[in-house]
DNA sequence: TTGTATGCGTTATCAT
DNA sequence: ATGATAACGCATACAA
């Protein structure tokens, strides 16, 4: 095929070992030589194959970003996007390669052959078959996003907490008829944020609405459900807070279709400030967390796993703030 | 380390060739012992080493999704990722790794080292260094999203057709004073849908209004852009066509905090029709072209061209269609 | 249908 | 600082 380590080597009369250290740079080799063979291999164009190099060196430089759920689900929601970028800038920096995985088909490759030194967990069920297939297998793994087991190290956002804080702004407005719309009760997630509520409401003394559990993550189930919300009773609540931003949108919609106003008849907080969270009519107040960081976090914790640290912190909580913005009313 | 080939073939009392093949479904092996290879594989937790079989083999079964841009410009957009979500389902089928690249650094790795078997090139503008280097090396590369050039092979929407296909529908709803808001000149799709909005102008005797260059596919530079454009001159047109729904939301927010009502005083039309196209307020009339199809399409080219094959067709159009929802009001 | 032996391109060990 | 050479784990051409 194409052009070897041993072709560079000839042309520099130089043998393979010091070629081989001059392009990984480790110790040993003269600066005129080094010099010498690097112009040597980009004359040549020498390109080195990976798969010899991961073979000898027992690595793969691969990182398998995967999630069980539905490619869109995680591809179109820049919650995950935005922590992919992260990742994304701390693998190149540790020359890792980023292999997206998120299909069925395609996780039981990756759990069945060596293909990656390590695996980022995104958006993670319990029932998830793959949860158990990791467990047995030795391959480093860090689940990112809401988890609520030990058994892994994980960072995500605070989801309790930041409901909490929702629920907590809310109350500061005016309002005490405060309702949740969830997502699915098998999301760690949806348990965590319906935690979040729980204590904040009775942490001010009020009775938890009845709660919408929204089968997926998703504006049009949640536009859906809504609706449905709005004929089966007519007593709304003064304000909703979701938990996610998606969910929000359906509510909006739904509620506008109908003639609810926001925020002056319903006031309505998202969760995870989506950028499209500033062009909805009215725009969406809502929960923030640094998403960036919460990716290189975790891309670095995984490449600590990987170089046989101990992790001494399995946890990593990151804090949601609140973003004002204009789908809240202060109720007199 | 691990376990190898040599050790299943020991504990089935075959040879290593008759494992592998086995593995590999290659024919020539009994299936009885095809059977008791794998029950023993199951057994033993054998994980084949992908760096050793690409090696062997001179394949790295990886496929490099690689965009210029910045990360979140194509990873937080639903327009591409819906097609990965076509390219990730032909991958998986022919057993290939996505791998994603969208850092300078990482692309530069990309092309110094043989790590993957051909590329899929996306959001790519004729300035980017990328696309010199690789036309020097010899990766196979398809080139998804618009592109003018035809040394790729190229599959793409038809941008121009598609603006010319908003006018069309805008002329038909009695509007003569039609305005273009375009991204960059440096983007190739740009100058597609200016081309098709000057055609389509001309098509039906309309002077072409001016035309804002809005310099990134992003709803705040559109926002921005929008409301210089509002407070420079008084003379709004009837109908603004977007080469993206992205600069129509921008627009849309800018209108709404003027006071300018859409559709009343303003018919506004997008390109894309991105999943939130659904959920703005009025909901947004807007361009659709089956991206999954474009994906699982270009995919399929490359993986062809890495198998030798010639690609009779170098271009592949993808035709877009109207989506009519509520941001254009009929002129009387 | 199955086994033997060699090569794939690098890294790493041990010399020098 | 540099060289010779043995792994690394698998696929495959050739034999049987």
């Amino acid at each position: 095929m194409g052009i070897r380590i041993k072709d560079v080597a000839k042309a520099a009369n130089v043998s393979t070992a010091t070629v081989s250290r001059a392009i990984s740079g480790k110790p040993g080799v003269g600066v005129e030589t080094t010099e010498k063979i690097k112009k040597i291999i980009a004359e040549m164009g020498y390109r080195p194959n990976m798969s010899a190099r991961g073979l000898a060196s027992q690595q793969t430089h691969n990182i398998g970003i995967v999630s069980p759920r539905e490619g869109n689900t995680v591809l179109g929601n820049p919650f995950f996007t935005r922590i992919f970028e992260g990742i994304s800038n701390v693998l190149d920096k540790n020359q890792y390669n980023m292999i997206s995985s998120f299909t069925y088909q395609h996780q039981q490759y990756l759990v069945e052959n060596h293909v990656v030194d390590g695996i980022l967990l995104f958006a993670v069920r319990e029932d998830d078959s793959l949860l158990v297939q990791l467990r047995e297998s030795r391959i480093p793994t860090i689940i990112v996003g809401s988890y609520e087991e030990e058994d892994f190290p994980n960072v995500c956002p605070d989801d309790s907490g930041g409901i909490a804080s929702a629920v907590q702004y809310l109350v500061s407005k005016g309002h005490k008829e405060i309702e949740l719309v969830n997502g699915p009760k098998t999301a760690f997630k949806s348990r965590l944020c319906l935690e979040g509520y729980e204590q904040a409401m009775k942490a001010h003394s009020l009775d938890p609405h009845s709660i919408i559990e929204v089968p997926e993550y998703d504006s049009v189930a949640s536009y859906n459900h809504f609706i449905q919300r709005i004929n089966d009773a007519s007593n709304l609540p003064t304000a909703i807070v979701c938990s996610s931003d998606y969910l929000a949108f359906g509510v909006m919609k739904a509620a506008n279709e109908h003639g609810i106003r926001i925020p002056e008849d319903l006031s309505i907080i998202g969760f995870g400030d989506v950028p499209f969270s500033s062009f909805t009519n009215p725009t969406l107040t809502t929960m923030h967390t640094n998403l960036l960081k919460l990716g290189t976090t975790s891309a670095q914790m995984l490449i600590s796993k990987i170089n046989g640290s101990n992790l001494r912190k399995k946890k990593r909580l990151f804090q949601m703030d609140l973003v004002e913005r204009q789908s809240v009313k202060e109720l007199k």
